[in-house]
DNA sequence: CTAGAACTTAAAGTCAACTTTAAGTCAAGC
DNA sequence: GCTTGACTTAAAGTTGACTTTAAGTTCTAG
């Protein structure tokens, strides 16, 4: 398989593909005539990589389970560490966004005229502050 | 007040408030010997801000409902409209970081002795695609 | 009066996850 | 054999919200 197949395959493209390459996400394949020719197995690999970008976890992260260089914690403790902290965060994020949702709410049923009496008016101060800001 | 007491008063650096005075966030205030002097306020401006990109907004959407260049819709409906558009984007959030959160607990529960078998013993293939990524 | 903290500017750097560019090489179909 | 599309590289660009840097100016306390 080519890159390029690879990359539609994935639904992604193909720089893409070789970023993650360069990142050590993905084993540099076999080479013919110069150009990258991959096993099957390349594809899940790289949905695989796709999934858990979808669920939060960042490239560095991703590769810290894929192949776990640095420390000599095996695989799966190390996964779970990652993946309960995430939940932390995921958890946290659901409760920011039902906070932000009804506090949208509000504001678009109130009727002031300019947004800073809303914002007093509702006495909204920031009861949003230091919830993890990021889901990605 | 000088700079140094604006932003420690809102919680900001220094520089992020010139970073919104050079943005059109902040209106550029008296100068005495080349220093910034700000009204006080400009306090409740800065807060302002602070508080609608903890909702979610962009700063160049925050420029757009304050101080509303480019169109001549006024403030009222213009602001309506962003933030029934950022509701949807935060209700999509939800929805999403809620799939996320059952998904990871599940991971967590299972015991497969590796990720790839995980991901297709419990078929989480991806209806996870094509939820808004960025509540920021 | 002077040390040093706080201010000034424009421009460059940061992070993540890629994309785009430029300039060139390879492969497949006719 | 030639065209054209797919591939190759390294380096620079993108986005958003700032921060950092460098070099210089001003305010303030003692």
């Amino acid at each position: 398989m080519k890159i390029g197949e690879l990359a539609a395959r994935a639904n992604l493209s193909a720089s893409a593909i070789r970023y993650y390459e360069k990142l050590g996400l993905l084993a540099a394949p076999q080479r013919i005539g110069g150009q990258r020719r991959y096993p099957s197995g390349a594809l899940q690999r790289v949905l695989l990589v796709r999934f858990a970008t979808d669920m939060g976890f960042t490239l560095s992260e991703i590769k810290l389970f894929l192949n776990g260089l640095g420390d000599h914690i095996p695989v799966g403790p190390r996964w779970r560490k990652l993946a309960s902290r995430k939940l932390v965060e995921v958890k946290q994020n659901i409760s920011r966004s039902l906070k932000l949702k009804s506090l949208l709410q509000g504001l678009l049923r109130c009727h002031c005229a300019s947004l800073e009496f809303c914002v007093t008016r509702l006495s909204l101060s920031s009861n949003l502050r230091g919830l993890s800001r990021s889901n990605r």
